[in-house]
Parts: structure tokens; sequence; C-alpha cells
DNA sequence: GTCTATACGAAGATAGAC
DNA sequence: GTCTATCTTCGTATAGAC
């Protein structure tokens, strides 16, 4: 029952470098050395070792961000917490030079090796899709608008990640940024118009 | 002046195993295997390792993706061409237990290892952006406009791989598919109406 | 809980024969 | 050009002491 923090520093550092280098390139070793924490004491706090380091890693980042993205939504407003978002992203991204993105696609990305992560990785996405997609819905688009809508996001936020880090440059993520707005901006007026859309 | 067929056969096979299991987890020996190709003969095409493999690979295949796009948007329209590689991506998710993503991303991802290949993907996405961007501008939209949109493309294209591959399903996929067509229209219409757009 | 030491295997890379 | 053999490094994981 004691809460160690040791164990969730390394969770912190893991899914920090999972989103630098990627999850193959990250070793065990890299693990303690970023967190400081004591050489002998990983394979007591994850006895199955590496795989269950990534997918614990990747199932909490995931839940930060959903907790995000709710407390965001029911705060804010979409529009906000999209801005919000984004532009912590583009922040560390910038602060990191252009290595920091996501850091639950990682193990999507290289998640045939170890099943347990991929799975928490789509969970997180279906998630935060379901979280956006009722906001949306609660704000008087249709249900299938409120889904594309969702998934729209999050795919377009994904993809401008991974272009943001190939070019060295958060111009993609600007870019994603502004369309998004416009189109929730759109797509909300028009329901608040009285018309739930088609 | 040999046409080695066995050293673009490694190339793709590399880009095939690089789309399905990522970079780092992507031996040399898999990519020798995968191609049927002589195991001596590796540090002979590409005498720089496994850096130089990643790179060609990776610029490669990029290049291949920008003609299929050019070609499209030349005889098909924007949004044919959207569905056609959207439709190819999808069938080969579905042929692989959805493994095979986008063969630039990877070395995107993984890039902080390699900053060649890195530069290699980060090329190509702005190589594709040019090219619909352009495309756009050619049909009547603003320069502004026609950039957003293809960034939006892109982003939301690449970020529904990955959910795809996380959630496996193609489902995000779908949705993108539909709403990007869907915002591509309505933009090319508007200014078919006469009116380029803010 | 944390340490050191070590076993074991995988992978990149090189050397030199053919 | 292609082969085999080998070197070296690194990373995961385990064993057993403290």
């Amino acid at each position: 029952m004691s809460r160690s923090t040791a164990r969730e520093d390394m969770l912190r550092s893991a899914a920090m470098l999972f989103r630098e280098k990627g999850v193959e390139a990250t070793s065990l070793a890299d693990v303690i050395e970023h967190a400081g924490a004591p050489r002998g004491s990983i394979y007591h706090h994850f006895p199955r070792g590496k795989p269950q380091l990534v997918e614990e890693a990747t199932r909490t980042a995931g839940a930060l961000m959903g907790s995000m993205i709710s407390a965001g939504l029911a705060k804010n407003g979409p529009t906000d917490t999209l801005r919000a978002i984004i532009g912590g992203f583009r922040d560390q991204l910038e602060s990191t030079g252009y290595t920091a993105g996501c850091p639950v696609a990682p193990a999507a990305f290289e998640g045939s090796n170890s099943p347990a992560a991929l799975a928490a990785a789509g969970e997180s996405f279906t998630s935060w899709e379901d979280t956006i997609a009722a906001s949306l819905w609660q704000r008087g688009l249709s249900q299938q608008r409120s889904r594309g809508l969702a998934t729209m996001a999050i795919s377009a936020f994904e993809g401008a990640l991974i272009i943001a880090k190939a070019q060295r440059s958060t111009v993609a993520l600007d870019r994603v940024e502004t369309e998004l707005i416009g189109w929730l901006d759109a797509a909300l007026g028009a329901a608040a118009g009285g018309n739930a859309d088609s």
C-alpha cells in the first residue's frame, strides 16, 4: 500500500522516452537513467519486463490525455480545448527539438511486437473519440457528424504531430489547428442556428 | 550500369517491413529474408549499413507516393485521387492484419536515431503538400485555403492510419475519407461558384 | 527493495576467402 | 558480388547477496 513514486516516475520517464525515440529504441537502462530510479528495481516493479512497462506507460498516458480532453470539454468547450491541447504539444515539440510527439502513438506504431500495448493504444483512441463525439452531440450535432468530426480531430492531430517531427517545424500543427477550429465553429454554428445538419 | 533488381528488392522489402513492424524492430536479416536476397550482399549494396537502407527506402517510398498523388490529381481530380489512395491503403491494412501503414511515417517516428531518414520523411511530406496545394489552387481556391486543406488531408490520412492499426479496424480511415471528401467538395464547389473563399 | 554479477541472445558491422 | 566466420556491442532477463 506504499504509494511508490518510483514506479510512477518510471512510467512517466518511459512515456517521455517513447515519445522522443520510440519504443524499440528505448532500453530499460534508458528509462532507469531518465527516472533517476534505482537500477535493481525495474523487475521488481515490472515483473513481466519491458512489455509490461510499455503497456502500462501507454495506458497511463492515454488515460491522462483522456481526462484532459474531458475536463477541457466540460469547462471550456471544444474549440478552446483544442487550442489548449494543441498549444501544449506545440510547446513541448519546440522545447524538445521536435522530438516529443504523442505518448500513445508509439505503441500503436511499433505495436506488432507487444499486442497488449497496441490494444492499450487502440482503447485510448476509442475513448478520446467517444468523449469528443459525445460532447459535440450534446451541442446539437447529429450522431454521424459528431463521430466524423471527432475522428477527424484526433486523426489530424496525430498526423500533424508526425509531420511536425519530420519537418522539424510546427507549421503542420498550426494549420491543422486553424482548419479544425474553422470546421468545428462552422458545424456548431449551424447546429446552434437550429439545424443539426445532415 | 547493371540494373540491380536485388538492390531494389531490398528497398521494397525494407519499406514493407518498416510499415509493418517499424524501423528499429526490423533487422537487416529480416530484410534479406523477406527480399530473398543473397545474404552477403547487403553491405555491398548499402556500404553505410542500416542508416543508408532506412534513408533510401523512405526516400524511394515517399517519391512513389508523390508520383501517385501527382498522377491522380492530373488525371482524376482531388476527390477521386483521395478515394483511390485511401482505398489502396485500406486494402493493404486489411490484407496484412492491420499492420501495414504508411511507408514514410516510420522514419518520421523513430527518426531521432537516423537524421537522414528523418529528413527524407520531412521532404516527402512537404512535397506531397506542395503538390496537393498547387492542384487545389489551380482549381480556384485561395493559396491559404489550398495550403490548409492539403495539410489537413495528409495529416488526417497519416493519423487515421495509426489509429486504424491500433484499433485493428478501418473505421477511422473510412470516416476520414468521408469527411475529407465532403470538405473538399464544399470548398471546390464554392470556388466554382465564383468565389475563391476567404 | 535494491544491489551486483552474469547468462543469453540478437543485431550491426568487418575481414578475408572464393 | 556473394559467401562464411567472427568480432563487438548492447539489451533483456535471471540469480543470488545484502
